[in-house]
DNA sequence: TAGATTGTTAATCGATTAACAATC
DNA sequence: TAGATTGTTAATCGATTAACAATC
């Protein structure tokens, strides 16, 4: 069932697939080697017919009667989420998230892999982290268009994102992470992915509270 | 326009709810006084439709033919997030991430106050991270009964993390911001926050990659 | 073949947008 | 009062769930 054109898949669609992912990723690590939809909607607490419909939007994976191939489909929902491809990554903003980040193994381990870090602070430049050394903000531009930088993580505050997010764009980058608690101004076709850790926190305290109130009813 | 029912909210809403604390604290810092939907609608580049029905979710905020009060209106919304009270946390996992998160002041600012934080590594017990000590992990069914805690944040690898939510839950905490890459399963009425910061980053990749093909064609 | 389970169409549900009467 | 803009109802759109024919 391969299509040439591209269908539109919804935002809410996307957001499922890394969870898909992870189950299916466990389920091959057990050994499991098939799975009905509805076996999988047991486990990850979401209805049969959304697994269905999901996996449909990217083409036939199952087999009537049969189900799902663990591996297979493991392995097409990597290469519909870009997994296959390596990318390489500038992250800006060496402070604690960001070395966080730069520390955190696993990216490097599904493809993701940072190439370059820059800091505004002169103190940090020079140093390594996870044996990646901190530049200049002023090589910025330079180190992209010679390292073929894929994406770019912003882990700096607010009040510099904006501009840095503005640079990145004319340098050529076409997706930005970003942590800054700003919402980015990019052109179309330039692909932002925000994580608003204070937002995350904000909803929690919300639903904690609204709780709280239904209880006293 | 107070009503003692409580209406329930979807998350959909609650989820725009930080979004706009943001901007109108901005706006407040600006100077300005008032402001209409459709005014905020250009500037959030969301319709003044949603404003409208969001805010009239909680009540009315807004006063026909004058539109909006972004004082009011900002403090309102800081009370339905539960920032007007103080909220007590406990971090478990003084890793990287842990300690960003330990760094980052802007959390106290808003009431969320750590109050304690927890290691698994002997080597890191006994050290401080911004003042607070790290303390062992058999403290801390103690500690949180004993300091009134309401929020956990976890940020341990997934191997320990779902025993853990458990030892939170019968401990009595009620939410928990998780950054650990598993779905914890806690019994209803305890919140649970996911940040999944590796499935974030899976999104970025998918439209990334999407938009590349896209462009093939 | 019979049983199981997908792929897909149709029905339902919920969220967003549009429209407008109420009212400041 | 006239103009502006909300609060709210109605219309639309999109996403989820249900149902079932196709098929392994």
């Amino acid at each position: 069932m391969e299509s040439k054109e591209i269908k539109e898949i919804s935002q809410a669609v996307v957001s499922r697939l890394p969870r898909y992912y992870r189950y299916l990723g466990e389920l091959k690590d057990e050994g499991v080697e098939r799975i009905s939809s509805q076996d999988l909607s047991r486990i990850m607490k979401v209805t049969a017919s959304q697994i269905r419909q999901d996996f449909n939007n990217f083409g036939g994976f199952g087999q009537q009667g049969y189900g799902y191939n663990v591996e297979l489909l493991y392995n097409e929902i990597a290469k519909i989420l870009g997994l296959h491809s390596k990318h390489h990554l500038v992250l800006i903003g060496a402070g604690n998230l960001g070395q966080a980040l730069a520390n955190y193994v696993n990216f490097e381990r599904r493809g993701f892999i940072i190439k370059g870090i820059f800091d505004q602070k002169e103190e940090l430049v020079g140093r390594e982290i996870r044996g990646i050394k901190v530049r200049r903000m002023e090589e910025l531009e330079s180190f992209i268009r010679e390292n073929d930088i894929d994406i770019a993580v912003l882990t700096i505050p607010k009040t510099g994102a904006v501009a840095v997010a503005d640079r990145l764009v004319r340098s050529g980058i076409n997706a930005i992470w970003n942590f800054a608690h700003v919402d980015l101004n990019v052109p179309e076709g330039v692909q932002v992915e925000n994580v608003h850790l204070s937002e995350s926190l904000m909803k929690l305290s919300y639903n904690l509270n609204r709780y709280n109130l239904e209880k006293e009813l």
